[in-house]
DNA sequence: TGGATATAATTCGATATCAAATTATATAGT
DNA sequence: ACTATATAATTTGATATCGAATTATATCCA
C-alpha cells in the first residue's frame, strides 16, 4: 500500500539496491561476529594478511601486491602494515631492486598469531553450517565469485594480484 | 599443487570461509563505487538514513531504532546522526514521552538531498545488470535474505527494526 | 641525455565502525 | 516507596577505510 509504493518509488529496479542491501548486511553481521571471534588485539584486515602469506604460500610481496589482493588502497595498507610491524608480525624492508618499493614477510610471531586466529575462529564453521547447506553454498560461491570478477572489471583500477 | 594444497589445508571447510570471503569483496567493491557515485560529502552511512525515512514512510524514528534497523551500535548511529544534524539533513528532538530518548526525522534539505542521491546512482543501475540478469537475481537475493536472516538471529542482540 | 610520465609508498584529514565505560531516565519487584 | 535492574544515548579510544596531495624513484621517448 502506501509503503510498499514508496519502496516501488525507490528505482525503476531496486532488486538491484537490495542485493548489495543484502551483502551490506551479511558483510557487517559475519564481520563483527569475526573481529569478535579473533584473539584479543587482531582485527580482520591484519588477519587476512597474516592468512593471504600461508594460504598461498608467498615469501616476500610488496605493499602494492597486498592492497590489490585484498582490494583495498594502498594507504589503506600502509596502515595496516605499519601496525603489523610494529606488533612483531611481518616485517617489511627495502626491494634491492626497485628503490621506491618494499618488501613484506610474515614473522614466526605471524605464523604463531595466524595458527591461534585459525583455531578461534573454527568453532564459528559450524554455525555457518545451520545457516545453509553445503549443496547450496557450492553454486552460491560460484555466483558470487562470478559477480565479484565482473564488479571487479568494471572499475579502473588493476585487477587483483593473487 | 603447492599452492592448491596450502590453500586446502587453510580449513576442513574453505567454502564458508570464500563465502563470507566473496561478500566481503563485493560490499567493498560496490561500496567504493556507490561512496564515488554519491554527491560530494555524502557517504553510504548518511544516505542509507535519509533513503529509510523515506522508503518506509516513517515520520520520526529512536536513534536506537535506526541503529537496530541498519545493524550498526548505538555510538556508530549516533556519531552518524551528528555529522547529518550539522549539515541540517535530519532533525533531533527530545522524545516528551520518554526523558532518555530522542527522536530523528528527516528535513525537507534531507528530502532533496536524497532526491539528489538517487539521481546521481541511477547510472550505476545498468551496470549491475550487466553483471547479472534478473532471473538470476531474484532467487540470489531470496537466498541471500534467508541467510541474512538467520545470520542476524544468530546474534545476541535484538533483531531488525524496520 | 633529459624532460615527461608513471609508479611505490606515505602523509593528511575525514567518516564509519566497534568495545568499553559513563550518565541519565524508566521499569520492576519487594 | 526504594532499591535493583534495564534501557537510551553518549564519550572515549582504537582500527579501517577513502580521496587528495606529496616525495622519491623508474621508465619512456624523442
Amino acid at each position: 500500500m502506501a509503503l510498499r509504493d514508496a519502496y516501488e518509488d525507490m528505482t525503476q529496479d531496486p532488486l538491484a539496491f537490495e542485493f548489495f542491501n543484502e551483502i551490506g548486511i551479511i558483510d557487517q553481521l559475519s564481520g563483527t561476529m569475526l573481529d569478535r571471534a579473533l584473539p584479543k588485539g587482531m582485527t580482520r584486515a591484519q588477519f587476512t594478511v597474516l592468512n593471504h602469506f600461508i594460504r598461498l604460500g608467498h615469501f616476500e610481496r610488496s605493499p602494492a601486491q597486498l592492497a590489490s589482493a585484498f582490494q583495498i588502497t594502498r594507504p589503506t595498507m600502509t596502515s595496516t602494515l605499519v601496525r603489523m610491524e610494529r606488533s612483531g608480525l611481518i616485517c617489511i624492508r627495502a626491494d634491492p631492486k626497485d628503490g621506491r618499493a618494499k618488501l613484506v614477510s610474515i614473522t614466526p610471531a605471524g605464523r604463531a598469531m595466524r595458527d591461534h586466529c585459525i583455531a578461534a575462529i573454527a568453532p564459528l564453521l559450524p554455525m555457518v553450517e545451520t545457516l545453509i547447506s553445503k549443496d547450496e553454498l557450492l553454486p552460491l560461491v560460484a555466483t558470487l565469485k562470478h559477480i565479484r570478477i565482473a564488479l571487479d572489471a568494471l572499475r579502473d583500477l588493476p585487477t587483483r594480484d593473487i
